[in-house]
DNA sequence: GCCGTTTTCGGCCCGACTGTTTTCAGTCG
């Protein structure tokens, strides 16, 4: 048994990873193929069902991809906490080879080879070993493949201990409700990163205003969910690290000096060194125990936040907006009142179906956006092109506008668009034809494959795409995948200015390992006009409400209500689409 | 290991790129 596991709680999140374990090292042993991927799958459906892993094991629930087997396992994990195969497979091969996994370029047939020639184990070894030279021995590895390697381990490591948005939510409600049980009384509040929404944390740092810090610290003593090798730091506050590694901190304050160490520790340091600037050349200066005016002892009064930024004349930044970007341009503050939030969005574009890769059936797809009380949803499958992705055929295509013509009558609170989203093919067409087209109500011209291109030859690719009369969005127009893939080379902002001048939209992709296109692109989303749609890219029901992510990003970059896509009603979104192909 | 109903065995996604080769293996999306 794992130690590791064993002493998690029971849940699917624990049995999940385990599956990914089995997965991993059957491959490594050269297993079947098709038996690696059954356990892929496996978690793959077990991550996209909401049913409960207790009911699979009492008969009570079926999922797709769970056969005999693997419902065996789970009763297996539930009475014991653990998985004898998986205790078998980890006998002959080390636990670690999994992190060894996470370095893009290395497979499984690379990692097996590194172990058993060279014993290498861990990312900290293969680095040593390439410094060595050692890799050029082996059959298959050259030096192009050492130096990509080490690239990549570099990445890696700058990796390490970061994690998304989600994974910083759930570090956080696991930490708040814990705290919030043991002491009622003390009033928690999520800052830094956090609080400003940024799509990759470093660190997670939270603030605590208790009358008492030593009972704080007294809670803390005992082992806390989700805070592992934690250290306390000074007296005030307690560092461990989360999920993933990441650096957790928890810092007492007193009522008193609340206000500025919670504008302090969410930063950024550019938004705090700008409102520094500013305090001191109104006559104050500002130190993270209290802001002072020049001179005087005590310190300013403070209630709030509010208070700070009213100091010079300026109205309450959102913290999403605090990165030193966009945030202190005048059009920007006159647009706060009317900075996008989650209750402007009215539908989601963008969904896929069982049609090509999705987990849910069309009419699940729908029924939970109505459910969520959107007026519209976008169906968009992956286009022909997209084999891996089991894009669809213009036979399927048809059927699948067949279906939806008929749910249109089975759903009419929700407005139902039927779309495309078609790979930009590396000329920079897209799949089928005029005719095709023509029958659409909106097509998403993304960028799956060919990703090597050089900047230049990428930018005119995206351009003709979306110069063709029937694109309506470009999809995650960087490609990247925050913490695995680095985006491609394109000039973002000529092709920004494009779609601006096309009248069309580009894709605020809400999905938390894209959230593509960047935040950073603000003042050229803002200067152009352009429209945004933040859209899910749900490949199953709960994916829909990624788009809170979406609108995190959205408000970073300063985006007001009018400049959002899916913020405008079902009729004018419709009216938009009809424009699109004129 | 899972699925399916032309099924209880046979099929399960596949093409492109990279780097290593000298005809292909490994990785990726």
């Amino acid at each position: 048994m794992q130690e590791e596991d064993k002493k998690k709680p029971l849940s699917k999140e624990a049995f999940v990873a385990m599956l990914e374990k089995v997965a991993f090292f059957l491959e490594l042993e050269g297993a079947d193929p098709f038996r690696v991927r059954a356990y892929e799958e496996a978690k793959r459906a077990l991550q996209a069902s909401e049913v409960d892993i207790g009911d699979i094991a009492q008969d009570k629930a079926k999922v797709k991809g769970i056969g005999k087997h693997i419902q065996e396992l789970i009763r297996e994990y539930l009475a014991t906490g653990g998985l004898g195969l998986l205790e078998q497979l980890t006998q002959k091969y080390p636990v670690s080879l999994l992190e060894l996994g996470k370095i893009p370029g290395l497979g499984i047939k690379k990692i097996k080879a590194l172990y058993d020639a060279l014993k290498v184990s861990t990312p900290e070894e293969l680095r040593y070993a390439i410094e060595e030279n050692r890799l050029l021995g082996l059959e298959g590895f050259g030096i192009k493949t050492q130096e990509t390697l080490l690239k990549h381990l570099f990445l890696y490591e700058e990796r390490l201990g970061a994690v998304l948005l989600p994974t910083g939510d759930a570090i956080w409600k696991t930490l708040q409700d814990g705290l919030q049980e043991r002491l009622p009384e003390v009033r928690l509040f999520p800052a830094g990163e956090l609080r400003r929404r940024c799509p990759v944390l470093a660190g997670i740092d939270c603030l605590a205003v208790a009358s008492d810090p030593a009972l704080l610290w007294k809670a803390l003593d005992e082992p806390f969910p989700i805070l592992n090798d934690v250290v306390k730091q000074a007296d005030e506050a307690i560092v461990g690290k989360g999920d993933g590694g990441v650096r957790v901190a928890l810092t007492s304050v007193s009522a008193r000096s609340f206000p500025t160490r919670y504008f302090f520790t969410t930063g950024s340091s550019s938004h705090v060194e700008e409102i520094t600037r500013r305090l001191g050349a109104g006559g104050y200066s500002m130190a993270p125990e209290g802001i002072h005016t020049h001179g005087e002892e005590k310190p300013v009064e403070l209630r709030s936040e509010e208070e700070i930024y009213a100091l010079v004349g300026l109205p309450w930044i959102p913290p999403e907006l605090r990165e030193g970007l966009v945030e202190f341009d005048p059009a920007v503050l006159k647009n706060l009142p009317d900075l996008v939030s989650q209750s402007d969005i009215q539908g989601a574009l963008h969904v896929h179906t069982r049609f090509s890769d999705g987990m849910d059936e069309l009419e699940a797809m729908i029924a939970h956006a109505r459910s969520l009380g959107l007026a519209y949803i976008g169906i968009s499958d992956h286009s022909k092109s997209a084999y891996y992705a089991g894009g669809l055929t213009q036979e399927k295509l048809f059927e699948q506008k067949k279906q939806i013509e008929g749910l249109r009558e089975d759903f009419p609170e929700i407005r139902i668009f039927h779309g495309i989203e078609s790979d930009i093919l590396p000329d920079g067409s897209i799949d089928y034809d005029e005719a095709v087209w023509k029958q659409l109500d909106f097509i998403i011209a993304s960028v799956h494959s060919h990703f090597q291109m050089d900047k230049t030859a990428m930018t005119e690719r995206v351009l003709k795409a979306i110069r063709n009369p029937y694109v309506t969005i470009l999809g995650h127009p960087t490609g990247r995948l925050l913490l695995a893939r680095e985006p491609y080379a394109i000039d973002l902002e000529a092709v920004i200015q494009e779609i601006a001048r096309l009248g069309k939209a580009i894709e605020l992709n809400a999905h938390p390992q894209r959230l593509d296109v960047d935040y950073r692109c603000a003042t050229t989303l803002l200067a152009s006009g352009v429209f945004v749609s933040i859209n899910p890219d749900a490949h199953q029901r709960s994916g829909l409400t990624d788009i809170r992510y979406g609108v995190d990003v959205a408000r970073k970059a300063g985006l007001p209500k009018a400049h959002i896509l899916n913020a405008l009603t079902a009729c004018e979104v419709g009216e938009f689409f009809m424009r699109q192909g004129l």
